[in-house]
DNA sequence: TCAACACCTAGAGTAAACTCTAGGTGTTAT
DNA sequence: ATAACACCTAGAGTTTACTCTAGGTGTTGA
């Protein structure tokens, strides 16, 4: 099968203005384009942009993942780098994660804290009442610097 | 106490660039300057800083730390927006963590195929193991498009 | 035939968050 | 007193990933 631009833009959800800088950027050397240049694009083609999400949703840029698909239409030779682009991103991404749940306690602590000084109606609950600052204790490692 | 700009990058870990741009954004709208326009900050400011960096690493843009601390400033009867604003960056943070292990299952299928391949020296094991194949279906909604 | 439509290219524009440059001021050590 | 140093402002430049514009081509239905 084969598709027009269209086609993949409604398949995707992405703009034809992004699917072109895709294809500018090296993202995507095999879509073929007939004799007046229109684009059609293969099965493949799709599967590419499938991988170029997941690749972006992990936090890769655009050049990194050019530098994928050149390393996987090398073939065979280039297993050991893209194993290590795997590992590296793995690693980066449990990074996030742990960072993601110090932040989302601070949220949390937060968003409890005004729920209670909504229903008040003032904040000195973050300075006067014992539970909260219990709480900001056990969450941070300098809890003064957390009252604004 | 009060500390130099120099002081406060070392403190911070931020540039001295980076600081008086957080200032022309309005993110620090108390910092004092001395007759000739050299920046003094308080304590209350590095607290600042501190809570703008956990601003920030929620995901936050400048224009909306802006807000939080201009709604801050103009004291309590802006509890509500400020309570709003966390109860929707908790739920962007979820979501992200979502996302976040959704991606993680990939990349971790991504690297042991790659260790493997890199073991036998070819790609193959990807189509045509039966533990890869398996793993593709419990991770994927369409695991064809996963083999690039 | 002619208008609508989907597509094309090259290149300009945008947004966010810095980052740097040029040219200048004030303080301090020798 | 003079050089080094830390600081200042205004404004220009950078990077990333788009997003859009202008002007043009090819196909198709009325």
């Amino acid at each position: 099968m084969s598709y027009s631009i269209g086609d993949v833009v409604k398949k995707t959800g992405l703009s034809a203005y992004t699917l072109r800088y895709y294809e500018k950027e090296g993202l995507l050397p095999f879509v073929k384009k007939n004799a007046s240049g229109v684009r059609a694009y293969s099965d493949e083609d799709l599967r590419w942009l499938t991988m170029i999400e997941c690749l972006k949703d992990s936090g890769l840029q655009i050049k990194e993942i050019r530098q994928y698909i050149e390393w996987f239409n090398e073939g065979d030779s280039t297993l050991p780098q893209r194993l290590s682009l795997f590992e590296n991103r793995r690693k980066i991404l449990e990074k996030e994660m742990a960072r993601l749940t110090v932040v989302m306690n601070k949220i949390l602590y937060k968003e409890l804290l005004y729920r209670e000084a909504v229903r008040v109606g003032n904040l000195d609950v973050a300075t006067n009442e014992r539970r909260f600052m219990h709480l900001k204790k056990k969450l941070f490692e300098s809890p003064d610097d957390f009252d604004k």
